[in-house]
Formats: C-alpha cells, sequence, structure tokens
DNA sequence: GTCTATACACAGATAGAC
DNA sequence: GTCTATCTGTGTATAGAC
C-alpha cells in the first residue's frame, strides 16, 4: 500500500501550482498583472505568512513584520492583496480547495470500504504533512474568519467528514465493519489525523515517521471498526 | 461507574478557587490589597478575557474591549495585572495547575489498570467540559506565550502524558493489555480527548452528550488495548 | 480602589516618485 | 512593478484626580 514518498511523488505537481491557483482567483484584486511575477511573489508571500502566522499568530504578524520576510515593501505587498483580512482569506480559500479535490478523488468505487477507508486516511495524512504549515494555519486561524468564511470552513470540514462517514456506512451494509455511530466514530479518526500537524512536536520527540503513524493509527481504527481481526497492513 | 454529573459535584469547589488561587500566587503583582475585591474582580477578568479571546484571539482582544465586558476602566485593570501578557500568563497558570492535581489524583493504585485508564480518560475529559472556555483558551493561544513560558506548557502536557502511558505500561505488564508503541497510543487518546473541546460545534451537531463521548471513546480505546474482549461499561 | 484623560508607539493602508 | 514617505486610527499603558 501506498506510503507518503510515493504520495509525495503523485500529488507535488498539484501542490506547486498553489499560487497559481490563487492567482487566476484573485485577478480582480490583485494589481500586478503579469503572470510570472504574481506567481512568484505570492508564494513568497504566502510562505512567509505561514512562517511567521504559526510563530506568533496572523493577527500578531505585522506587514511590517512580513515586508522583512518577504523582502518586498509595503507598497509592493499591497498590490497583491487589498487588505491584511483579504490575505487571510485568499491563504484559507487556496489551501482548502486542493485538499477536498485531492481527498474526493482518493475513493474509488470498486475499492471495498476498508481499502477506500485506508486510503482516505493516508491521503488526509499525507496531505497535511506535504503542507504541514499550511494545514496549521487553517486550524489555528480560522477563529479570525469572518462569519460567511467561517460559515463555509465549517462546510468544507462537514464535507470531508461525510466522504469517511460514508465508506464506514458502506463497510457495516457489507458486514466488513461493525454497526455504530459512524459520523462520531469519523470525528475521532479526524481528530487523531489533525494531531499529527497540530502535535508536530510531540511525534518529533517520539520519533514516530509519518508512515508508522499512518500505520498505527489504522491499527486503532480497524480494532474498533472490522468485525473480526482481517489481515492487517 | 461515575459520570459527568456527579464528577462535576465532586470537583466543583476545586474548579470554584480559581481566582483565589490566582490572587495568592499573583499578590506582589497586584495592586488591589482587598482579597475578596481580588478574587471578585479577577474572576470578572479571566472570564472576561475567555470570551472575548475565544472568539477572536488573545492578541484581537484589545484593553479596551475587556474594559467593556468586565465593566471595569482601563485604569482599574492595570491594578489587577502589570500588562497584558502578564494577564496571559497568569491564565495560562492558573488553569494547569489544577487539572494536574485533579489528574494525579484520581489514578488509585490499587484498582486495575483497566480502571485507572477509564477513570483517567473519564477525568480528563469531564474537567475539559466542566471549564471548557479555559480548555479551549490554553490549546489556542499556547503560541502566544514568551520562550520559557512555552518550555513549562510543554513540560506539563508530557506530564500528563506519562501518567496515561503509566497506565498503559502497567496494563501490558499484567497481561490486561496489548503490547504497543504506549506513548504514541498515549497520544492519540489525547487527541481524542482534546477535540471535544475544541470542536465544540461538532458535537453539538451530532447531538451527542458528554456521557456518551466518553463511553464511545473508550469503546475505540479499549478495543485497540485490551487483549480480549471483556464485559464492558 | 476606581475613574478620566492622555502619552506615545505602532498598526494598516495609501500617495506619488521612480 | 516597486520604492520611500507619510496619513490616520488604534493599541498598550500610565498619571493624577476623586
Amino acid at each position: 500500500m501506498m506510503n507518503f514518498a510515493e504520495f509525495k511523488k503523485i500529488v507535488n505537481l498539484h501542490i506547486k501550482s498553489n499560487s497559481q491557483d490563487a492567482f487566476i482567483e484573485n485577478r480582480k484584486d490583485i494589481r500586478v498583472k503579469k503572470e510570472k511575477t504574481v506567481v512568484k511573489n505570492l508564494e513568497r508571500i504566502f510562505d512567509a505568512t505561514l512562517k511567521i502566522g504559526n510563530e506568533k499568530g496572523f493577527h500578531a504578524m505585522s506587514m511590517r513584520d512580513l515586508s522583512e520576510e518577504t523582502g518586498l515593501s509595503m507598497g509592493a505587498l499591497y498590490a497583491y492583496f487589498t487588505s491584511k483580512e483579504n490575505l487571510l482569506v485568499m491563504l484559507q480559500k487556496n489551501g482548502r480547495d486542493s485538499f477536498q479535490q485531492v481527498l474526493e478523488q482518493s475513493v474509488d468505487k470498486d475499492d471495498s470500504p476498508l481499502e477506500n477507508l485506508r486510503t482516505v486516511v493516508k491521503t488526509h495524512l499525507f496531505m497535511s504533512e506535504a503542507m504541514q504549515p499550511r494545514f496549521y494555519f487553517t486550524y489555528m486561524e480560522g477563529k479570525n474568519l469572518n462569519k460567511s468564511e467561517k460559515k463555509i470552513a465549517v462546510e468544507h470540514e462537514l464535507n470531508s467528514d461525510g466522504i469517511m462517514t460514508k465508506i464506514l456506512i458502506q463497510g457495516e451494509q457489507q458486514k466488513i465493519f461493525k454497526s455504530g455511530h459512524h459520523a462520531l466514530t469519523t470525528a475521532l479518526i479526524k481528530a487523531m489525523l489533525n494531531d499529527w500537524y497540530l502535535k508536530r512536536w510531540k511525534y518529533a520527540k517520539l520519533n514516530v515517521s509519518v508512515d508508522e503513524f499512518a500505520d498505527y493509527l489504522l491499527d486503532v481504527v480497524e480494532a474498533f471498526c472490522l468485525i473480526q481481526s482481517q489481515t492487517e497492513g
């Protein structure tokens, strides 16, 4: 089964196109018109925002901090977004969409629910590993969004939970998984998945690799969900 | 076995003494000297800080916001702490200590590892339920602490993880629990426990009570940890 | 012990030169 | 397309009256 190294090769192209997507979606708000310049600088701006924001919080990051980290002047920065809040929204949107897409595409109707469960768990985990700063940022800065953006974020989460819950239900119908409160099971699995990028320092200290974490997490999940012990790994 | 209602009766006294503890520990920095006044106003200040801070983040909360919410003037506020950062540190310290104490006391050497595991999980969960705003705040605002305070926070977490890991090891020694990476198991259990106060909206939507959550979480944990299926609940 | 008034540093944002 | 210089609001914190 897929490990992180293989996963990364496959989706790297997708991930790298992040700031290009952002350019297309925010064309009207971006004063600079040369695509190549925008993509390059937007990437610098995003990276710097994630770095500073994850250290001390987005709100505590000043535009002067951002100017220093990116090497762009304050004036130049405002050619790429209309306001600090606009920058926050761009960053959040941008991450969510590619995540949702990759997750949905990972499910295969012809696979067994067990296979799909494993795939979805690993896909979620590996994406968060490949884009750790972004996932961390999205989680921690969610409450700084305005009401309507917050609502969108919640909908995305419920949507992504739905993918997993659906698999659990199918598993029960096919008598592979036990019956249970599947939405609650999903919530618990998500909680464990999120911990990987939220408490990175802890797993580093325990010297656990992302592949080991994936296998261990799946052991836990399968011990609870599977009707009888099957071949593992 | 203990449910939330019973738990709350037992520890309520402990929880209510929070601002009194804070008064004793921060005497030197508090300009007001009448204990009764300090305890009353400190509680108002803490509650207001948790409320506003959890809505939009501690850094985004201005002292004018806090003044309005507490009904105290800016000048009066600064009689209870020396700076905004000092207020943050007071709040964080204050919560941690009583948590650690209650958790450690909940373990009983004469009980079986299984009993102790259940007790520790429920104690952690029920404390977070009884003091949800404080737990949420501590989690989300951890990165705003300075280096030395951050270090203390990490130590507390490792310490509390240690309590659970120890129980898992004992369980293995007594041939009740499976062998495994016990520290990793603990991390996963903690992740699920934390989710209860971090994603409250989700569990509210699912209409899951704290007691139901406790039982379900323990089912998951026991399915993974126990050597063979034993009587549950 | 609490208030009002204010100091003054720093934030986000923009104008206009290059 | 990027820069420097600057406007203006808001932030934390304090002084001094009551």
